[in-house]
DNA sequence: TAATTACTAGAATAATATTCTAATCTTATT
DNA sequence: AATAAGATTAGAATATTATTCTAGTAATTA
C-alpha cells in the first residue's frame, strides 16, 4: 500500500516541525523555544502547527518520543546482543555514552523534558513506554541474576544504580563540560557499575 | 547592630515571596507558576515582586541557591562527622537521601531547575557554590585515597559514581514514586555505592 | 524637619500561546 | 471529469503572561 502525496507531504511537516524544535531547543532551550520560532524556522503556520500537534506540549511531547525510541533501540540492539553478564553491562553503559555524544542535542532536551512538569499531560505515556524498554533489559539480565551472576535487586534499583552514574556524567558533560573524555568516562563509569551489580 | 524595622520587613517579604513560590511549585510544576501566582499567595503587589528580585529567573534563582544550601549544609555536617571511609560514604547516601525525603518540594525544584536552561543567567554563581560544596568532600576523601581505602578517581567521576544512583532514585520516587521504600533504597544504594568506591 | 532612599501599588506595555474563520488542496466517489 | 468530504494551511483575533513604568507611601538619615 503505496503512500498517498498527502501522506508524505503530511509526515514531512510534522518532521520539519519536530526537526525545526530540535534546532531550537539546542540553540536556546527548552524553556525560551516560542511557536513563532518553531513556525518561523520550520516554515509552517501557526494553524499548520496547531493542526498537526494539540499544542506547545504536544510538540514537545512528540520530540521527546522520537529521542527516546532512537536511544532505546540502540541501547536494546546492543544489550541483547551480548551473551555474558559483564559484556551485557559493559555494553549498556558504552551504548548509553555513545548515543549522548552522537546525539548531544537529543540528550540535552531529554533531559530537559524528563525532568519537570513539561510534559505533565504526557507522564503516563512515557511511563508505559520506558516500561516496555526495561521489561526488556530485565528479561536479558534475569538469566545471568539467576545463575548468581548478578545481584538480586528490586528493579527501580537496577535502574539507579546501573544508569545513575552514566546520567549523571552525561548531564555535566551535555552542560558545557565537553572538555571531559568520553573514552575515559565510559571505561571508569561501566567499571565502577560493573562493580556495584556483580556477585562473584 | 540591631536590625532597622525595614530590613526586618524587607527580608520578611522576600521569604515570603519565596515561600509563595516554592508552595506553587510543589503544586503545579515551575514551569506552570506565573508571577501572578506567586504574587498572589506572597501577597505581594506585582511592583514590589520586581522590586526585590530581578525577574521571574531571579525569584527562581533565589530560591534554589536557598534550597541547595540547605541540603549542602546538612551533608557536609554530616560527612565530615565520620570517621572512616566506609562511614562516610554511608553519611553521604543515608544523609542525602534523608534531605529529600523531609523537604521533597525543594527537592523536586531543584531537579526541576538544575537542568536545562531555566536558570540559564546564573550558571556561574551555581556553579561557584556547588564547586565550593565539592571541595570540602574531597578534601575528607583525600586521606582515605591517600590510604588506599577508596579509589583514585577524576573529581568528576567520584559526583557521578557516589551520587548518581541516589540522584536517579530520587527523581523517581518524587516522580510520584513515593510507595518505594525510602529506608530501603538508602541501604540498597549505600552498599552499591560503596562496593563501586571502596579498593580494598 | 527635610531630604533621601527603600519599598509598594497597579496600570500600561510587550511578548506569547492559543483559538477561530476562511480559504486551499487531496482524495475518494460518482 | 465533477463533486463532495475531509485534511491542511494561513493568518488575524483573542487571551494569557512577563515585564516596565510612573507615581505614590513609608522608613531612615542628616
Amino acid at each position: 500500500m503505496a503512500k498517498t502525496d498527502r501522506q508524505t507531504a503530511t509526515a514531512a511537516r510534522q518532521a520539519a516541525i519536530l526537526e525545526a524544535t530540535l534546532e531550537l531547543v539546542g540553540e536556546k532551550g527548552v524553556a525560551a523555544v516560542t511557536m513563532n520560532d518553531i513556525c518561523g524556522r520550520s516554515g509552517a503556520s501557526v494553524g499548520s502547527v496547531y493542526h498537526h500537534f494539540k499544542d506547545r506540549e504536544g510538540v514537545l511531547y512528540a520530540l521527546y518520543r522520537d529521542c527516546f525510541e532512537d536511544c532505546f533501540d540502540q541501547l536494546r540492539t546492543a544489550v541483547l546482543a551480548t551473551n555474558t553478564a559483564h559484556e551485557g553491562i559493559m555494553a549498556l553503559v558504552y551504548t548509553y555514552l555513545d548515543w549522548v555524544a552522537a546525539n548531544p542535542s537529543r540528550a540535552t532536551f531529554i533531559y530537559e523534558a524528563s525532568q519537570g512538569t513539561l510534559l505533565r499531560s504526557y507522564v503516563a505515556d512515557i511511563a508505559a513506554f520506558k516500561g516496555a524498554f526495561y521489561a526488556d533489559i530485565f528479561a536479558w539480565m534475569e538469566p545471568f541474576v539467576e545463575a548468581g551472576e548478578l545481584l538480586r535487586l528490586p528493579p527501580w534499583a537496577y535502574d539507579a544504580i546501573m544508569m545513575g552514574p552514566a546520567h549523571e556524567f552525561a548531564r555535566r558533560w551535555l552542560g558545557g563540560m565537553q572538555e571531559l573524555s568520553m573514552p575515559e568516562a565510559q571505561t571508569i563509569i561501566a567499571e565502577a557499575v560493573w562493580r556495584a551489580v556483580r556477585l562473584d
